[in-house]
DNA sequence: AGGTGCTGTGTGACTTAGTCACATACATGG
DNA sequence: CCATGTATGTGACTAAGTCACACAGCACCT
């Protein structure tokens, strides 16, 4: 149950009420956790499975604003609680989560008494507004290529392993189109950097792959 | 003094404390406020004037997140100074500002001591945060023609004034380039939807400028 | 007036991205 | 082994960004 780093330093009081107040929810991959607009319920801190924070166009196209795994909740949800705005964008359970769901008012009362919950409120804000910083400064800013390049290191991260994942998934994350990125990947796999088939692809050649990523 | 909102509502002691432990500072059009990476020094709670928050490209090329005005502080500064993390972009003074310095650690007191502080620093996180996933948003699906025609009457503001920009100074908000805002421009001239001269341009169909930003 | 420079704008040719319409391919369950 | 849904491939076209360079407007100087 410690997956929360801040929980570790923090006194008995705030643990007693952490627990009382907090109410365990499970979800199932694909369950929609906030919609566009929509103010939200309760605030969810995630203790297991990933979440994918996303915006929609009109197009159809999407593009992810960030991920939030286990210690993490959805920020955008805990702004919106405090300032009772409503929610700018999409979020969706990737992989099964187990979380713990947090009335608003009780989010407040927090935030008034511990000093503790307080600085862990304010720590994520200013992470996911770097995240979404650095998306903007991608998308304004780098070409297409190299983003993906970059993005398949990643998602290898350093493993030999096979990323699964189909050629619209990518393209929703990067915000860009299905076809740019199948291009893109067959241009990498004539180059003998990348092996694809249906739904997966291999990285066959990292060092390549990473001299790609330089403009 | 009270530009501030949240003041209004502050007790005694608050606004003692408020106007003992800030220092007033004057800041010139062009002033670097903040720079990328750097640690920053101090909070600076604008009185008046604005000041521009932007990232710049290793092309050259700049887009701007938001601006600031009286009443707000660099959000991004607040976020750094809590967590202690480098400022991921640029700031500079667009007209000219005077402001109140706060020292780091006074934030940091006030932040622990006052509720309405607090409120008021969340609230400015919770703005910033929409600001930049709306820049996300219109750089990520929305054509460019369709935003400058926006822009441009944003700046306009309903007014029948004349635009005083450059067409670089307008590629740099809206994160594109001078070419590209030449020939946009051009074609709205050709339309009759606007007069450009050299660093200002006046719109003379508002209505159908409106029209180019439907999709 | 003419000259000198700086800043701002115009333009064509070219590359990169995104869109649209459609053609296959692959996988799975009847 | 066929039918269906999902995943991928492709060409033609439009939109956007880059590069190189021409030229125009304005200020300042004599």
């Amino acid at each position: 149950m410690q997956q929360f780093p801040f929980l570790q330093q923090a006194d008995g009081t705030f643990l007693e009420r952490f627990l009382a107040q907090s109410q365990p929810v499970g979800l199932k991959q694909g369950d929609p956790i906030c919609d566009q607009g929509v103010l939200c319920q309760h605030l969810a801190l995630i203790v297991s499975g990933t979440a994918r924070v996303y915006k929609l166009g009109e197009s159809g196209r999407e593009i992810t604003l960030y991920r939030l795994g286990s210690g993490e909740s959805c920020i955008l949800t805990a702004s919106c609680i405090v300032s009772g705005s409503p929610f700018p964008a999409f979020a969706v359970c990737e992989q099964d989560i187990q979380a713990l769901a947090i009335h608003p008012g009780v989010v407040r009362q927090w935030t008034d008494e511990f000093p503790l919950w307080r600085n862990y409120l304010f720590g994520l804000i200013s992470d996911r507004l770097g995240d979404v910083i650095s998306v903007i400064e991608e998308i304004a800013f780098r070409r297409v290529d190299r983003r993906l390049a970059d993005y398949l290191l990643q998602r290898a991260g350093g493993r030999r392993q096979s990323i699964k994942a189909t050629h619209q998934a990518i393209a929703s994350d990067l915000g860009t189109s299905r076809e740019v990125v199948s291009r893109i990947l067959k241009d990498f796999e004539h180059q003998g950097l990348i092996a694809v088939s249906r739904g997966q692809l291999q990285i066959s050649d990292a060092a390549g792959l990473a001299k790609k990523t330089l403009d």
